[in-house]
DNA sequence: TAGGAGTGGCC
DNA sequence: CTTTTGC
DNA sequence: GCAAAAGGGCCACTCCTA
């Protein structure tokens, strides 16, 4: 607790690692993994069904604790349970608690053993946890962070914890291993940190790349064209960037397992991936691609229609899904005994199409020619797919990075849109307007919504538009004095601010009146030569969205 | 029993 | 998922 | 170059409530 609270003051780095690394090295072993999981932002469960809602009111008054069952109630039994501050191991114990719950009542239940939990803390500690499960611990130190302290206390290189934690150890699991190691070192050995560094190091080097356990994967930087791509990396592999969902696939023998790009298990719900990587020759495979539902001539479907099915738990009994997802692969990470991710891409490449047929494999071409590259990227988006990937040929898979290794290039769509309200920002935007409410102009009247957006701002355009706003705030009369929005933070502007908004594409909306909304929207500048009536209407939209089927 | 609110997880 | 900012 | 923090739309599932 102190800690988060010194690690939030602190504004440099270096120091907010100090402090955690310090936390670490006094935590007793068993306290390890809750204290790292904590103070970077998760819980040991993930989740337990507990969010921003659900902690109204709990900051303010530490509230009665209505008993509950005697010898059962786990937030009374904790090991903190008589002291005035809470422990690790106790506030751990709860929530796994509060994630045990569910069924009917569930969420009363829920209430009250938050309500015990935070009538047990103090202040600064109701801060912390309302911070913890609303998941914005807000102290400027998360994952990168952590992984950097847990290299301090164990006495080790940063780089042997952040690859042991992308090989697929959780940082929980990551920490407790290596600093336990250390700890009993140095009890065995009368207080050497060499010693402990060593044993460190070995518990850490024993996290590999282990079929059925996922790891972290690679990730692509960003060109605006085939062009700039290729100014980083010539000759490269050019690939389809796949509408769908990400997939990591593990195989050993019969077994299969499906993980997504965060690493939940999705194996029930797509049987239809596990047969295909059956059919392989291979014994053993770690495979990485997307699945995505394809229409009549493999046209890609909308990406709603692929994250609905993907989203769908398999119904028992049932076995041909209705719509079926289609996995594309494009790289190899192990096979029959071999780890491949140090190898180069081009070998992982030709080893996964000796074991994977065809059309299990992403449609590819290598070559340094910008228009083979151009007509190869037309093609795909003619398809319905985002745009192609561009790999430098001998990269080793760099699991969890997102270096220039991988570049995806996707077409941009540009639109001049009125802003039709702005909201108040949070964090670091507190006291800006931030969030646009954006709108396509009818030639009927008026304006339709479109969706938000607070990207691409910088500071500067932030405080710009605070200004502004304020002057052609709606009702007008409510200012300086009166509400400046309303109960949700909306602050309702004349529609007069055009604003040019880059985006990827359109998509059905169940929720905005035009039925349409933009994937991705981000400003890029404001228009001030521009009149609302000279803005881009929804038939501009609706065009966009009808093209979509024959691309572009 | 239908609809809404809340949460979690894709992009 | 995209973008800006600070280290 | 990396990490952190701004927050977007949509989908499925669960629980609660007219």
């Amino acid at each position: 607790m102190r800690t988060s609270e010194a690690v939030s003051l602190a504004s440099g780095r270096r120091v907010k690692i100090d402090e955690i690394a310090g936390l670490l090295r006094q935590a007793a072993p068993d306290e390890i993994s809750v204290a790292v999981a904590f103070l970077s932002g998760e819980l040991r469960q993930r989740q337990i069904g507990v969010g921003y809602a659900a902690l109204g009111g709990l900051l303010r008054p530490p509230a009665p604790a209505a008993p509950g069952p005697a010898g059962t109630d786990p937030a009374a039994a904790g090991p903190d349970a008589a002291a005035g501050t809470l422990t690790l191991a106790g506030t751990d114990s709860v929530f796994a608690a509060i994630g045990a719950t569910v069924g009917p009542g569930s969420q009363a239940e829920r209430r009250r053993l938050l309500g015990i939990l935070f009538g047990r803390a103090t202040p600064a500690e109701r801060s912390f946890l309302t911070r913890l499960l609303a998941g914005e611990l807000h102290q400027g130190a998360l994952e990168g962070v952590m992984i950097e302290a847990v290299a301090r206390a164990a006495g080790v290189d940063a780089g042997e914890v952040r690859r042991a934690h992308l090989l697929g150890g959780s940082l929980p699991a990551v920490a407790e291993a290596a600093l336990s190691a250390a700890s009993a070192a140095r009890e065995d050995e009368a207080a050497s940190d060499d010693a402990a560094a060593v044993a460190a190091l070995a518990a850490l080097r024993a996290f590999r790349l282990e079929v059925g356990r996922p790891l972290r994967p690679m990730l692509a930087a960003s060109a605006p064209d085939v062009v700039t791509a290729f100014e980083r990396m010539s000759p490269a592999a050019v690939e389809w960037k796949i509408d769908g969902i990400r997939i990591q696939v593990h195989r050993q023998g019969p077994e299969v397992r499906v993980f997504t790009r965060t690493l939940d298990d999705i194996t029930a719900r797509l049987p239809e991936i596990t047969r295909a990587v059956l059919a392989s020759p291979a014994q053993d495979l770690v495979l990485d691609g997307e699945a995505i539902a394809l229409g009549p001539g493999g046209r890609a479907r909308p990406f709603q229609v692929t994250a609905s099915r993907a989203g769908t738990q398999a119904a028992p009994g049932q076995e041909g899904p209705d719509v079926p997802l289609t996995p594309f692969f494009f790289d190899l990470l192990h096979l029959d005994g071999r780890d491949l991710i140090d190898e180069p891409a081009t070998v992982r490449h030709a080893l996964m199409s000796e074991v994977l047929p065809a059309d299990l494999r992403v449609p590819r071409l290598v070559t340094g020619d910008v228009a083979e590259a151009e007509a190869f990227f037309a093609d795909a988006v003619g398809r319905g797919h985002e745009g192609v990937v561009m790999k430098s040929l001998d990269a080793p898979y760099a699991a969890g990075r997102r270096g220039g290794e991988w570049i995806k290039v996707k077409p941009r769509h540009t639109l001049d849109l009125v802003v039709l309200a702005a909201e108040w920002g949070h964090g670091r935007r507190r006291g800006w307007l931030s969030n646009l409410h954006l709108g396509a102009r009818d030639p009927a009247g008026g304006f339709v919504m479109l969706g938000k957006t607070f990207k691409g701002l910088t500071d500067e355009m932030l405080r710009w538009q605070t200004g502004r706003f304020l002057d052609i705030a709606e009702p007008p009369g409510q200012r300086p004095g009166g509400d400046l929005a309303d109960a949700r933070g909306v602050l309702g502007v004349r529609p007069e601010m055009v604003v040019e908004i880059a985006f990827d594409g359109v998509q059905a909306s169940p929720r905005y009146p035009g039925g349409l909304a933009l994937r991705f929207a981000r400003v890029l500048r404001y228009r001030p030569d521009k009149q609302a009536a000279e803005a881009d209407t929804i038939d501009a939209v609706r065009a966009i969205w009808d093209g979509r089927v024959s691309g572009g």
